[in-house]
DNA sequence: AAATTTTTGAA
DNA sequence: TCAAAAATT
């Protein structure tokens, strides 16, 4: 379609949110194509910010030098972008009046939080006379797209794995962005000087925060040579994403959480390579679909257990060893280095999240809600739709979670999982003369074992804070006693 | 996306 | 007798 002859509207404003890019980007792809003139904007959310309660908070460090890039790249085209720092049900419709748009275009987010300031947003706007037009493009399928036979949402993971395979491979548009255009039409961008003076002060001491370092390069292009780095690891992917010490998984959450890379992009780079390690990751991706689906339908799962009849659950977990947990002294050797590494860089790999979040909810008692929130204050990648199913997952009162009995033993995991030792040595280094087994459960050591290894078991590193074993039995009882 | 105990079945 | 399969939690 020629740009600009037919457009439906003179002026769009384009919000960013969750989609940090320019490339395949659908809202911002139809802003460009259904617009004479598009505006690009930002804003950062009082709401979420003023929540913040660390001024060294990692994600804002990478959505401002995400923003950043973006800014080059537009100006590199002659345009520019909005940036405002304020409450988006203010500042959004007041941007649309001062530069008198139709419309604003943005892309759908899922979460409750969200959903509800988009609604009141689009309600200004329509008192206005504007129009509010939103688009899917943060996951292939939304939660009405992928239903049962009844029409039922899917509460299991396989069937709606399959069903997702099914529909994807019957229409191959869904891997595509809906115009052919990759990146948007440039000419539609708002030229440079049409935006002066609109932004707020947004340099990282207006909003009240210190730029931290990040153990990955923020911004599109990044995630692009991401994306591009995994590719010749993708077949290694199912043996390799097991093992923190090895580099087996894609490093792409954080991209994927702020769609520096599009969704479909990851997607269609699985679909391309028919290796079973390609069709292991495809199936963590179609995870990431079936929680955020979740947390579409079900908003109560925020708060409350997806299996209703474990609400009634009361743990008995203690502050202290919440604490030991948060602070990684627990006495459990993989335990600790997974708290220690992930305090140190706002990161968790895969199988240390499951151990972590299995430890703190099956050994240590403790409600997975306090395990979800010192995780959602802490990650890079923080997803609430990930993140909660996660923790129900491990709790066993998600949909399709573990069952309640398949406890992981964590001394098992370390040693099937890091077998020489090498990421428990680099993130505890008090344990790192423990050699073998010993290393993964130094508790047994002798006292001459204990000088020759350098660590004082009680002094060094801290005994264990509870039993697993005995603790596993208690878990299993606290279920039971509420079973229907 | 488990761990552990019990039973089975082949040598 | 022991490893694999099945059952149990």
């Amino acid at each position: 379609m020629p740009h600009g002859t037919d457009a439906a509207f003179e002026r769009v404003i384009f919000w960013f949110r969750r989609d940090l890019r320019l490339s395949d980007n659908r809202g911002l792809a139809e802003a460009t194509r259904q617009s004479r003139q598009v505006i690009p904007l930002f804003v950062f959310d009082t709401n979420i910010l003023d929540d913040l309660d660390n001024t060294q908070d990692r994600r804002v460090t990478f959505i401002h030098e995400s923003i950043r890039e973006l800014q080059r790249m537009l100006q590199e085209t002659g345009s520019d972008i909005v940036v405002l720092h304020g409450d988006p049900e203010d500042a959004v419709p007041h941007l649309a009046d001062r530069v008198n748009a139709d419309a604003v275009f943005t892309n759908r987010d899922y979460e409750p939080y969200a959903a509800a300031r988009d609604a009141q947003v689009q309600r200004a706007l329509a008192d206005d006379g504007r129009a509010f037009v939103d688009f899917k493009d943060q996951v292939i399928f939304e939660k009405d797209e992928i239903l049962t036979q009844s029409g039922e949402p899917y509460k299991v993971f396989s069937p709606y794995k399959r069903a997702w395979l099914q529909r994807f491979e019957e229409n191959t548009e869904y891997g595509r962005s809906p115009a052919a255009e990759e990146v948007p039409d440039y000419a539609q961008l708002a030229p440079r000087r049409t935006l002066r003076g609109l932004s707020d002060a947004w340099d990282m001491d207006a909003l009240g925060f210190v730029p931290t370092d990040l153990w990955l390069v923020p911004g599109e292009s990044a995630a692009r040579e991401r994306l591009a780095g995994f590719l010749p690891r993708m077949a290694e992917y199912k043996t390799d994403r097991d093992f923190p010490s090895r580099e087996g998984t894609s490093g792409l959450s954080v991209h994927l959480r702020f769609g520096t890379i599009s969704i479909r992009a990851a997607v269609r780079a699985a679909m391309e390579d028919d290796s079973k390690g390609a069709q292991t990751w495809l199936s963590e991706l179609i995870w990431r679909e079936f929680y955020q689906m979740l947390l579409d339908r079900f908003p109560r799962v925020v708060s409350h257990s997806f299996k209703p009849e474990y609400d009634a659950i009361r743990w008995p977990g203690t502050d202290d060893h919440f604490q030991a947990w948060c602070e990684g002294r627990t006495g459990y050797p993989i335990v600790d280095a997974a708290m220690r590494h992930f305090n140190a860089t706002g990161w968790m790999h895969n199988r240390l999240r499951m151990i972590t979040a299995m430890f703190l909810t099956k050994d240590l008692l403790v409600d997975w809600r306090l395990g979800e929130a010192y995780f959602a204050g802490h990650l890079l990648d923080y997803d609430l739709a990930s993140n909660n199913g996660g923790w129900q997952w491990s709790a066993s009162t998600g949909a399709d979670g573990a069952p309640y009995f398949r406890i992981f033993n964590p001394i098992l995991q370390s040693k099937r999982f890091d077998p020489d030792g090498s990421y428990i040595r680099e993130h505890v280094p008090e344990l790192a003369g423990f050699e073998g087994d010993t290393l993964h459960w130094p508790h047994d050591a002798d006292m001459f074992t204990q000088r020759d290894a350098g660590c004082v078991l009680g002094e060094d590193y801290p005994h264990p804070v509870v039993d697993h074993f005995e603790q596993k039995e208690k878990a299993i009882a606290l279920f039971k006693a509420v079973e229907k």
